[in-house]
Order: C-alpha cells, then structure tokens, then sequence
RNA sequence: GGCGGAGUAGCUCAGUGGUAGAGCAGGGGACUCAUAAGCCCUUGGUCGGUGGUUCGAAUCCGCCCUCCGCUACCA
C-alpha cells in the first residue's frame, strides 16, 4: 500500500453525571490500545473520547449541589480525564458536548435534516418521570396505585404532551435495510447486528429531535417556522427549546474531526472507522445515527463494534447500583499498564463477563508476574550472570525453535486484533509467552554454564544461543503487547539494552511490523538492570493464610500493596 | 407473546458426527536461572433432561427444563 492508512476510531462520550467507573473507562481502555495499535503501525490515527455533558438529569443533580450545570460538568470531566490518565489513556481530542464546535456542528447537523424536509412539527406525549424524563411504556411498572418508574417508585409520574420537531426515521427504513445488506459486517459482532435488523423489520417510528422543557442542552437552531432561532445578538431564542440530547450526543463523532468548520479536515477523516460502543447504545448508533448522517448527506461508519458490560455476580456494574470499581484504585493497586492488561485479557470484547478484584489479581499474578516478568527478568539475570550482561545476538529463523512459535504467535495475535477480539488477541501472545518458560526449562542454561566454567566450548555457544533466543523472545512480546503495556514496554525495552522508537501515545518510529519480526533487534551491546516489571500481588486468600498457624515457620515477608 | 442465543471439570470458556479439551484454582514431583516464579505429572465432567436419526452424537432432529439478549424517545 503506498498511500498512507488512517484510521479515525471513537468510544461512546461519558455520560458526565457522577464520577467516572471501571465499567464506564472499559471501552476507553480497550479503544486505546486499538489506537496505539494502529499509531503504532504507521497508521495516521485519529482517537477521539470525551464527555456528553447535557440533559435535565445533571442540570437537576447541579442544582441540588447549589453548582452552575457547568461548574458541575466541569468537575466530573476533572474527575475522568484524571481516571483516564492514570489508566494511560490517550486521545488525540477530548470532546465534550459543551465545546463551542459542537454546537455549531449539531445546528448543522439540524439544518440539514430541516433542509432535507426529514423534520416536521409534532406533538409527543407519554408519561414523565421528573427525575428521567419521558419513559418508554415497557420500562414503567403498573399496579394497584397506578404506573410507576422503575427507578423512582416514589416519584409521581405525569402524563405530558409536547409540541416537538420529529425525525423522519420511518423514511430511512428501506435505505438502512439495504445499507445493513451491503455492508453485512458493518455491526459486529454479528449477533448484535441481527438484534438491529429485527428491530428495523419491525417498522420504524419517527422521534422527537426537540425538547420544551430541558433548558441545558443546545439550543435548537430553527423556529417552528422555520426560520432561524438566533437573536440579534447572537443569542438563541428559548421559545425554540433544545436540542434532543441524543442528536446531540452521536454528533460528536463529526464534530471532532472538523465538522462543519473544517471541510478539509473533516474530509480527510470521515466517516469513522470504527465506533465502540455498549450493548445498551446499539440501536443509537447503528439505526438512530445512520440515518441521521444519511439525512445530512455525509457518509457512514465503516464499523460498529458492541461491547458488553463488566459483570459483578451476574449483576450488571453501574454507578447506580452501586457495584462499581474505582478506576483509579485499580491502577493504583495493579499499575497503569496492569490495570490494561487484566481488564483487556479478563474481559472478553464482544460478551459480558463477571469479573472481581480476585480474578483481576489472580490474573495479573499468572499472566504478569509468574508468566511474563519473571520470563524477562530470569532471562536478564542469566545474561548478567553467565554473560557478564553482554546481550548475544539470537539464532536465524531456521534455526531457533522460538522463531517457529514466534511465527504462529503473532499471526494469531494480528488475526485476532484485527478482529477486535482483545482478550484472544492477548491470549495468542501468551501462548508464546509459555513457549518460551518451557525453552528455558527444556535448554537449562544453568547446566550449560557449569559446563562453561568446565571448560565445555560448545557449551558456551550453545548458552549465548539460547540466551539470544530468550532476549529476542522478550523483545517480541514486549513490542507486540506495547498497546496494552505503553508505559512498561519502553521500561522492558531498556532493560532488554534496546531503543524504543515510539512515543508516549505510540507515535513516531517504524512500523510495528517490522521491529516483531525475528531477529530485527539491534545487534549486539548490553543489557541493563534486571528490575522486576510486575511485583507479584498477594490475593486476599494469601494474605489470610498468612495468619494461620500452619504457615507460622515461615517468616512473614512484608506485603507489597 | 414474537425473534435470537446459551446450558461441557470448582471458575472462565474452546470443541458442530468417530474413544471428552484449555487456562486458572486444587494435589504430587524433579530442578534452581528467576518476582517461592517457571517446568513435569495429576485429581476432577453420566457434555441441562428426555426421545429419536446413525455403525457411532457434546456435536444432527423432536419435546421439556433453566438462564440470557433484542422487542424505541433517562443519558
């Protein structure tokens, strides 16, 4: 390919009404290091992620704290872009619906559709919760006393009517089912696509663009007659109420390439590689956002990939049940990098999984610590032994077993990346991982250095051999698995006496593929420190035994956080 | 109710016709370079139930049980 690639990827933006949870930071994660993946290669890589900052919810949870809606938001998007550092985030920008880009991007976004003769006026009506807004009749709960909200069974509901511009989604019908033909892999995985499909067959219904009643939000741009809803004075008039926070929402996807400011950028980066999203926003953004990027005359996505939700004992994490870990303590506790890892290779990217703080350190022990660190670290201590920490070179292709297993481990690690399956994606590079721990087993170079010390030639040979296998097996997972580790890779790599050509958000330097394929390490020089990358954890369980007195003859070590 | 998916070792899951698998957890062993990590061996399952097709079924078909997803305007 001679024209340089791009690759422009978004997350869902964060619904900006508390603080930040590990459910809600999942999605971020794993789209991140798709992004390093990506920057790494080469690829020019656009990340966009960010807040959605309107809604009657937070103007109502702001007001209650005495705040402005924006002092408010402007708090919790502190609160996240400090989560989102310590967990290693990098995004090329930080949206947030309240960005003055966004809103011109939105009033186009309007205009168009207004143009396009796909807004008309109506009236919607249904019941209200105050402290939701409209709810859809098979979310409210009926019994003797009446309809309730699930959510607020103490709150009265009212029946509301309002006079609202409506979206013509029931005109897109057919263009979406044959969008969803031609492009059949356009919403995976699959199975999410075909939950859309039905939904389509069924028929669609126009929805409200416009709200009466919800002052903090954008301001709708058009008067019911059509003219515009801009003042004099530049102002909006308040009579033409506001944006529906959804329209709102999924424009930020154009907005932050350059939309409408920018045709030039804008063209260079739509339409968007990939959108990741939850399960719960699937219909949003792959029937709702389509047709409205339809009715602006702008092209599609190329892809939707539906994540699911963290687990805890079956229960969906959400901040409202309470269930929820804090981001930060789990980067404190496991480190920014580990905290990537066990959340990318414990949690599948395509399904729910049940997760806890047990098997987020048990994984990280196994994977990190026993397999990986100690594989680096008892690599380094031998070269600095037995070598004097001059780093030999490894065997060619042909000759060195790893290089075979290297071969299948990194095809299956890209097929599987590619893909976006995370979790498999990682377990393909650590079955290289074990490969190796058993060639140190197999080969036992503590043996071949007696032997050295004994005077054996071939011994000596055969030592550098296996250690340079062994260094360049370390270099490989370690620059395969930068986009999930970015903060240790280039730590390995020093140690490991090798540059690191990237930078800090994984731009810069040469394509990936080149520095994963054996033997493209530099030759010769030395290794450095031999320093421990992932202290082992002690689980709970351990740290309880250590009490008992079965264990009392051993002499109790101080535990590592 | 409609459409779709799933039920396989303690846990998470792979396995779509030919003598039940992986990782983790548990047990044992030999070693010692290493973060008491790694390596080898191993305990453990009538593959939800039932009837059928087949020489042969976790795998195909029927019925039943259980669980889950989607079934429109909180974001």
């Amino acid at each position: 390919m001679s024209d340089l690639q791009r690759f422009y990827l978004t997350t869902a933006i964060a619904y900006a009404n508390s603080r930040p949870g590990l459910h809600t930071l999942y999605e971020v994660v794993g789209a991140d290091a798709i992004a390093r993946w990506h920057r790494m290669h080469g690829h020019e890589t656009f990340f966009l992620t960010g807040t959605d900052e309107y809604s009657v919810n937070i103007a109502t949870t702001a007001a209650k704290l005495g705040k402005t809606p924006k002092a408010f938001v402007d708090e919790m998007v502190a609160l996240y872009r400090t989560a989102e550092e310590a967990i290693g985030i990098a995004p090329d920008r930080f949206i947030r619906t309240t960005d003055p880009d966004h809103m011109r991007a939105v009033h186009e976004m309007i205009r168009r559709a207004h143009a396009n003769g796909d807004l008309y006026q109506g009236t919607y009506e249904g019941w209200y919760c105050p402290n939701e807004g409209f709810r859809a009749p098979s979310d409210l709960v009926e019994d003797a006393t009446g309809v309730h909200c699930p959510n607020h069974p103490g709150v009265e509901l009212q029946w509301l009517t309002e006079r609202n511009w409506f979206f013509r989604l029931s005109a897109y019908q057919e263009r979406l089912e044959r969008y969803y033909a031609d492009h059949p892999d356009w919403v995976q995985p699959e199975y999410r696509k075909n939950e859309m499909l039905g939904f389509i067959r069924q028929g669609l219904e126009d929805f409200s663009v416009s709200r009466e009643k919800a002052p903090w939000g954008i301001p709708f741009p058009i008067m019911p007659d059509g003219s515009s809803s801009q003042l004099p004075d530049g102002s909006w008039n308040p009579e033409a109420g506001t944006v529906y926070v959804w329209f709102d929402a999924l424009t930020n996807y154009v907005t932050g390439v350059g939309f409408p400011d920018d045709p030039d950028r804008f063209a260079g980066r739509w339409p968007a590689d990939l959108h990741i999203i939850g399960k719960d926003i699937n219909r949003l953004h792959t029937i709702m956002w389509p047709a409205m990027l339809m009715s602006a005359g702008l092209p599609l996505p190329r892809e939707v990939w539906v994540h699911g939700w963290l687990l805890v004992q079956g229960e969906r994490m959400s901040k409202s049940r309470g269930n929820f870990l804090d981001p930060t303590d789990v980067a404190a506790a496991l480190g920014t990098d580990g905290a990537r890892y066990v959340l990318l290779r414990e949690v599948a990217f395509d399904r729910d999984t049940d997760v806890s703080w047990d098997s987020f350190v048990r994984r990280y022990n196994a994977d990190l610590a026993n397999d990986f660190g100690n594989l680096v670290n008892r690599s380094l201590s031998m070269t600095a032994r037995y070598l004097g920490g001059e780093r030999p070179a490894p065997r060619s292709p042909d000759e060195a077993p790893l290089a075979v297993a290297w071969r299948a481990a990194h095809a299956a690690h890209e097929a599987k990346l590619s893909g976006y399956f995370l979790h498999d994606a990682l377990a393909a590079l650590w079955e290289f991982v074990g490969a190796a721990n058993r060639f140190v087993d197999a080969e036992q170079p503590w043996v071949l250095a007696k032997s050295v010390r004994e005077g054996d030639q071939a011994a000596a040979a055969r030592l550098r051999d296996v250690l340079g296998d062994l260094l360049e097996a370390c270099r490989l997972v370690g620059f395969a698995a930068a986009p999930f580790i970015p903060t240790v890779a280039p730590r390995l790599a020093d140690q490991l006496g090798v540059p690191y050509p990237y930078a800090a958000d994984g731009n810069g330097g040469p394509p990936l593929d080149e520095l994963l394929r054996w033997g493209s390490g530099p030759a010769g020089g030395r290794i450095g420190v031999p320093t421990p990358l992932f202290p082992r954890l002690e689980t709970e369980a351990q740290l309880a035994s250590r009490d008992e007195p079965a264990s009392r003859d051993e002499p109790a070590s101080p535990a590592q956080a």
